[in-house]
DNA sequence: CAAGTGATCCAAAGCGCTTTGATTGGTTTC
DNA sequence: GAAACCAATCAAAGCGCTTTGGATCACTTG
């Protein structure tokens, strides 16, 4: 069913059809219901790439997932993101379009999404602190928002961003406020925007303290759950060794909770341990009580937000770049307590 | 750039162009160059929009994704085999579009995609035993592949599947040939095809064992990690505990070894156990030597294979529905070992 | 009563591409 | 040398929609 067909079963030209269906106000009440009904009855949908061929708007967001570093797809992280994401563009009428390329053909990538003039804006995923992407797409002049920042960018753009200095910078306050003064940071890889920023939030807290960071106490590495327990056992057998941490991932953190029960310590009291928990709905940081401390900021809602936010972003697009910062809230879980005194 | 523009710059007709960029013979190697080159200079591309509406090919395939339940999205092994059919679809020139839609509105989630004409196909995931929404698709007569089967669908359809049933006879006889003779069932939703197909290959290699299935050892649940804890937990203690677990997902499976490690026990020697393992790329089965027993299928490469065999099933509408069974390989791990000798 | 005014509706152009059905000029064939 | 053929190119129609710029008709209005 066609527009032609449909309106020719109307015994109404495709003009007055195809105003009645997008609410003009040129077609009278009578023939709008008429309209609608008949096009219900016969499940009728324009075409949308007729639609969008007439219109020059595609409806469609287009997201680059890079495929080979980071596993990035596959991240949980990610996939909640994009479920939020997804929830308003469906809502907004929306399409999303998943373009998973190598690392390398990236740059091809969005310059091809341009071109073929399929999506009417981009998601960019994961910036690093100078990242050359964001550039690249103000040059092609596509429609953009990023999910983090670019410090090093100084161009103004869309963004939309969770206060990570701020939150790890709280986190720390909150463990140095225990008693504890060796915490160990097991970050994420400092390439990523979001993760220097946390280790900066990090510093900051000690610094103010007058504690000297030990580097032998930092790390930044690929988030898995290997990685988390690894740095514990590491650390477990240094001559100091640590009595917390400062985990960037629930995913790393659960690792961590396994060296740490392995070790026969237990978690609240012998170490404490803080992690950063986006509130992924497939790793629920415990029922009731929170297994963990954590700063937490949903990702979902983060997917969500920046969906809307690049939304209004192309349907005004004369007005300057919209950003967000949230918040990350701290709880408090039965992963942390006073530093134990050394006897 | 484009078409018309790109002509006018060649003093060339459209048409000519537009064959030389799509290689039809009727043009001269010597003009045909010289458009390819030109057009690569300009990064001319066609607008999908404009070409789809000519072929009547959207060059894209849609994957509807169901919010609410499951956790579908944001479960990883979904994103894994998302980024596996986003492989093949970049190679073979095809977008991907995601559309998340709530549970209720799935049904009209296909009739729309349909209707707007904006997917050449589509891929069904996470297929029930008796799954409407093939019979649904088949009258659409939109082109489709389930990733799975439906057991109580008779009529022909086009699938890729993993073979569930062996898989899970052959690491019950492993099991059993090692002496166990208790061995839970950790298994995913049964409602689910797959989860059916397991339980039917656990049972069929207990009754040829004559072993009599304990209904108090067969647990269906979400394949979380705080489900194969507590699974073990409960189980551990019975008044005859089990001997050996057979898991559904590699998540639950590390509940599964938390909890033996949490009650003393020592995986491989006094607990055995054997997990499918999906081979997720973010949660690997241990380095070198894999942690569990498993019974391993790439659920990436199945995301590959089942894409491509959509295109090709897209690209010669005429031929039979088109169906891969895959063997899931028994990797030998640390996670088994002999039945322990009750005294 | 001629002209102006809305309220409805319509014909046709145009979005950027593919594809059908000519139209060239040059080469072969008898 | 006319007929036939071939290779290379082109003009124009069409894909299904939106939108511009009328048309039509009933009703006011001075």
């Amino acid at each position: 069913m066609n527009l032609k067909e449909l309106s020719a079963l109307l015994g109404l030209s495709q003009t007055t059809v195809s105003r009645a269906l997008n609410g003009y106000p040129e077609v009278s009440e009578a023939t709008r219901r008429r309209v609608m009904q008949v096009a219900d009855e016969h499940n009728y949908r324009p075409n949308t790439r007729a639609k969008a061929l007439a219109t020059g708007r595609a409806m469609a967001i287009g997201h680059v997932i890079p495929l080979s570093t980071q596993h990035e797809m596959m991240n949980p992280i990610f996939g909640d993101f994009i479920a939020g994401a997804g929830e308003s563009y469906s809502q907004a009428g929306y399409d999303m379009v998943l373009s998973l390329v190598a690392d390398e053909d990236q740059s091809r990538a969005y310059h091809e999404m341009f071109a073929k003039r399929n999506v009417d804006g981009i998601v960019l995923h994961a910036p690093k602190m100078q990242d050359s992407r964001i550039t690249m797409l103000q040059e092609i002049g596509l429609p953009f928002a990023v999910h983090g920042r670019a410090t090093d960018v100084t161009t103004p753009y869309s963004w939309l961003d969770v206060n990570n200095t701020s939150a790890f910078r709280r986190a720390t306050d909150f463990l140095v406020d225990l008693g504890h003064q060796r915490i160990c940071l097991v970050n994420g890889q400092e390439s990523m925007d979001f993760a220097f920023r946390r280790r900066e939030g990090y510093a900051a807290a000690l610094q103010a303290r007058d504690i000297a960071p030990d580097p032998a106490l930092m790390f930044a590495g690929e988030m898995t759950e290997v990685y988390g327990y690894d740095t514990v056992r590491r650390t477990q057998s240094l001559e100091t060794p640590p009595t917390a941490y400062l985990v960037s991932s629930i995913i790393a953190a659960f690792g961590v909770r396994r060296a740490i029960e392995e070790l026969g310590l237990v978690m609240g009291r012998d170490v404490s341990v803080i992690t950063h928990d986006d509130d992924l709905s497939y790793l629920r940081n415990g029922a009731e009580v929170p297994v963990f401390t954590a700063t937490r900021s949903s990702v979902r809602d983060a997917g969500r937000r920046l969906a809307k936010l690049l939304i209004s972003q192309i349907e005004a697009p004369c007005a300057s770049p919209l950003t967000e910062l949230l918040e990350a809230e701290l709880t408090v879980g039965r992963s942390t307590g006073p530093a134990p005194h050394r006897t």
